[in-house]
DNA sequence: ACGCACGGGACCACCCGTTATT
DNA sequence: AATAACGGGTGGTCCCGTGCGT
């Protein structure tokens, strides 16, 4: 069967995330992944074209999950105030579960920046969320929970950056107990100032 | 004299900004620096102890204009929202000047994140930032421009955040005309939000 | 097969004893190594972890080798006086076969007496060494054939040292032909002090 | 006045010895040597051609030296091994004062097994050491302390051979507090077999 | 007599990717 | 499918010595 090769491929990519995340992209070897995978650089290259190779199935995967995350409260039916708290509520946890591989958000974006190959591949799906969101708000001045003369896609594109930006800070501040909290009130406050009445 | 090693240093800094914006800290070789400032290597470990050594001396210097700027701004005796407009407004022409070295923002976030030296250097700084926002909030809503129920702690975290985030989406996008007045737009939905009536 | 492995292992540390011997360790470049033995540097660093390392491995064998051909001639059964006699005798057939190593042994030296890891691997095998002599002294003694007042084991560490310093003199004596005989008369010169009668 | 240059020599001197002595020839940068004697890389190229040329120096000084102290030990009038046991006696005196600049001597023999320059700077003294103590033996033999039929020349030989391998194995020893009386009894088990009666 | 800035060249370690081997 | 050996090249650091200036 090819399911021992399937296992391998797992094993060297969350080794690789690892490595990233720890040491960023271009400090970390090829031989460290293997080592810290447990397997040769033959498994490696047979997997796998090249380093960078490595580096965009993860980014991949990464933003595939965001997107169905993402989608997932979007279909919910309902209100848009209720659906932002639900997500900064689960900022929490996000960093709780998966702040070991948050690093890696910066070296996305970084390598995005400078590989076009790479930037293909985040841009689109990050302009998606931002649509994504932007639909939201159109829904939540349709609903009437936020001020009609919201330009809902500026909101969306400030609720992202914001979200970023607030992502960055919890990359810094090794205070991580309060992040959640704290990130949560801030969107609260962005959206606070959006919402009718 | 030693008016001749300034110039060798200046050379130095300058050339070191240039690639690692270009390139990122990792990628560029002190080979690279060297040739892009015409000096050689002898030089340049003359000046400086290692390739960290520029690196925290461009973060210092960046900082320091930063704050700079920051205090000029708070020191002047204008209602709030007049200060962030003015600000936002200068979004576009930061952009425009000193674009090209602007991913060496997102090159100092990360290697700060890595390397405690570089941490401490930073993160300083940046919590001093966010306390001039504080302190401009608390003077807003003293003069009565912002609502009084506003945290004015929570206001400044969450608008440095915000800021943060604009300027990465600025890095990935390539539409940088528009850059400027989007993010000024972006921040003025947030400053709207905590203005009274 | 790993047969092809070993081979190039054993160029690698013959290279090494070479250029050690000609240039010293410090001044011996890995790159000079490699050329010498005809491999890469990838090959080098595949089969040893540093330049200090190959060291470590050529001394290990060294001081092996020297102390099989000790406990050889420890365990034959004769008279000591004679087989003191057989080992001066084959002082020169050393200096003829291994001579170009010789010079290996002061490096040997004074790496030891720099270098801690070294050190520890040097001197337990050196400290065996004035054992077995001092176990040769008693069963000489028992036997009737060295001087009952004599403390076996002054008279092994007074051996040894002679030995070392007469390695010395011969490294500074260009005149080798007779550095053998010369320093198995030295030998007889003590040991005729020891005898009884 | 030159008293200041003389005296800057000096500090670079001391310097020199010192970082030999700890680190090796070859592992001792020039800046080492300079940072260490507080003077600069002018300072120390105006008075020294190479760092070699601080190395010789250093050599002869320490060999004039040696060459004194012996000759002192042998015009006094006293009887052979009267003068020998003295000297032992004086071994851990030696070590206790010189013992830093010990690792010089290794440094030195090494330095002239490579070097030709240093070789022929080193080798006229220590022949000249054989024939001093060849010279003591003789009278030792005439005034009738010493064995008729002992070669005074193989004896001078075995003693200083004997005295190099005592200091090696000085160098090995952490257990210096009794190197001085074990050197002392070793060379006393050597000139007690070449004593009459 | 001495100080500082500098030149250019090496060295060790390591790294990415390939080939021989199984 | 996977290993181990290998190739060649780069990277940061440091070093010896020079030359200008005082």
């Amino acid at each position: 069967v090819q399911k021992r090769s399937e296992e391998t491929k797992g094993k060297i990519i969350h080794a690789a995330a690892t490595c990233f995340s720890k040491n960023g992209y271009d400090a970390t070897g090829v031989s460290e992944i293997c080592a810290t995978a447990g397997v040769s650089k033959g498994a490696f290259y047979h997997h796998f074209e090249s380093k960078q190779a490595v580096f965009l199935c993860l980014l991949e995967g990464w933003l595939a999950e965001l997107e169905r995350d993402l989608l997932a409260l979007y279909q919910q039916d309902t209100p848009l105030p209720e659906i932002l708290s639900r997500m900064t509520g689960s900022f929490q946890v996000i960093f709780d579960t998966a702040g070991d591989q948050l690093p890696m958000f910066l070296e996305f974006w970084i390598q995005a920046w400078r590989d076009p190959v790479v930037w293909s591949a985040a841009i689109k799906p990050y302009r998606r969320y931002q649509e994504i969101f932007a639909e939201m708000f159109k829904v939540g001045i349709s609903e009437g929970s936020i001020k009609e003369d919201i330009d809902s896609k500026l909101a969306a594109r400030t609720l992202v950056a914001l979200a970023v930006g607030l992502l960055l800070e919890g990359l810094m501040d090794p205070d991580k107990g309060d992040w959640g909290k704290a990130s949560a009130e801030s969107v609260r406050l962005l959206v606070d100032g959006l919402k009718k009445g």
